[in-house]
DNA sequence: AAAACGGGGGT
DNA sequence: ACCCCAGTTTT
């Protein structure tokens, strides 16, 4: 047999991205896997996917999203979703604040395009919570429209395919991949190229331990052939975390515990968490009183050590010291007795920890 | 227990 | 170009 490879420098470009998206699609095809999002073209459904997949690995997902659509099944149906009932809906999934800005997407979608996800690549990322990935993956998948989808999978894929050295974060880095992202486009099956190209980053060209043996692409990437694919792809040192050292009180009243209903403004709105003067606030027990006080509008008063849970977010650790507390004031202020085992409340993730960790030395 | 991972918004 | 938001899974 002979070579198929072109010498001519006709058409270079074209010849090696058919190759590349008929690889990648004839491993799609065999590849894919049967997901509910995936039955449908329902711009809203695959929108709402699209967010929970940012966050949650495919089996959480899974779940989550058929009982979302069922219960709201337009964008009009979740514009008009409680707080309450939108934490219930986006229960399990965390990062909250997304359904949030999913709910703000939403209603412009009520307000300016009569409740229809707008078939339009620009009027997408106007909408809240929607930015160039969210527009791209849905644009394609939904409407078919040519824009490929550059997140973190596909940034790895191109990386080692390019074996781009440069940072992936900085300018230089995303001008190359977007660039790269564009040219291998299947202009015929644009929103099945985009989920390809993410389902390779997560089955076969993982951060860890990449498949090669098995990848599609395996035959021109550079970065196997030069033996970095694990370097791959660059990105600056994160910054060093900054030590938190927080507290709370735990008040029993009426069958729960005191909580406050966290202020808008702040990280984790609308949750429920124990009294104390935040999650990322180090104070030192003799501070606690008053610092609890001007943010929960209650004397509170702290007593011995329960519980020491850790929990990390974004370039915070933070170590969580839960006191025993009494209420000293007339009134409870700003705080509620919740169920710390209500599944109706939302309680922060740290809270949970609390209870958890509470619950264990209880039973020692 | 530490490390790894990621997309959107705001300044 | 930078910082902030916010968790789960893997090692």
């Amino acid at each position: 047999m002979t070579s198929k490879r072109r010498k001519s420098t006709l058409k270079p470009a074209l010849d090696t991205d058919t190759a590349f998206s008929q690889r990648l699609m004839h491993w799609f095809d065999r590849a894919r896997r049967d997901l509910p999002w995936r039955r449908t073209r329902d711009p809203w459904a695959i929108w709402v996917s699209e967010v929970m997949l940012q966050q949650t690995r495919v089996e959480a997902v899974r779940a989550a999203f058929e009982r979302f659509v069922a219960r709201y099944p337009t964008p009009e149906s979740f514009a008009n979703a409680s707080d309450d009932a939108l934490m219930l809906a986006w229960k399990g999934l965390g990062y909250y604040r997304r359904a949030r800005l999913l709910r703000d997407g939403a209603r412009v979608v009520v307000r300016d395009h009569r409740g229809a996800v707008p078939q339009d690549a620009d009027k997408l990322a106007e909408l809240p919570g929607v930015g160039a990935y969210t527009r791209a993956a849905v644009a394609s998948i939904a409407f078919d429209l040519r824009i490929a989808a550059v997140d973190g999978n596909v940034e790895r894929v191109l990386a080692r395919h390019l074996a781009l050295r440069d940072d992936v974060d900085a300018a230089v880095g995303k001008r190359a991949i977007r660039a790269a992202a564009d040219e291998r486009l299947d202009h015929d099956r644009p929103g099945d190229h985009n989920q390809a190209m993410m389902e390779l980053g997560a089955t076969v060209c993982t951060p860890q331990s990449p498949r090669c043996d098995q990848c599609p692409l395996a035959a021109d990437c550079r970065g196997l052939a030069q033996g970095i694919v694990m370097t791959l792809p660059r990105k600056k040192p994160p910054r060093a975390p900054t030590l938190v050292k927080a507290r709370v009180a735990v008040v029993r009243q009426a069958g729960g515990v005191l909580a406050l209903r966290i202020p808008d403004g702040e990280p984790n709105a609308g949750q429920w968490e124990l009294p104390g003067p935040g999650a990322l606030v180090s104070v030192e027990e003799n501070e606690f009183s008053a610092r609890t006080r001007s943010r929960c509008r209650a004397g509170i008063e702290v007593g011995p050590v329960l519980a020491e849970v850790r929990h990390a977010i974004t370039h915070h650790k933070i170590t969580v010291v839960a006191h025993a507390g009494a209420l000293r004031s007339r009134n409870a202020g700003s705080l509620r007795a919740q169920e710390p085992t209500d599944p109706d409340v939302p309680w922060t993730t740290i809270s949970r920890k609390v209870f958890a960790a509470m619950h264990e030395s209880e039973s020692d």
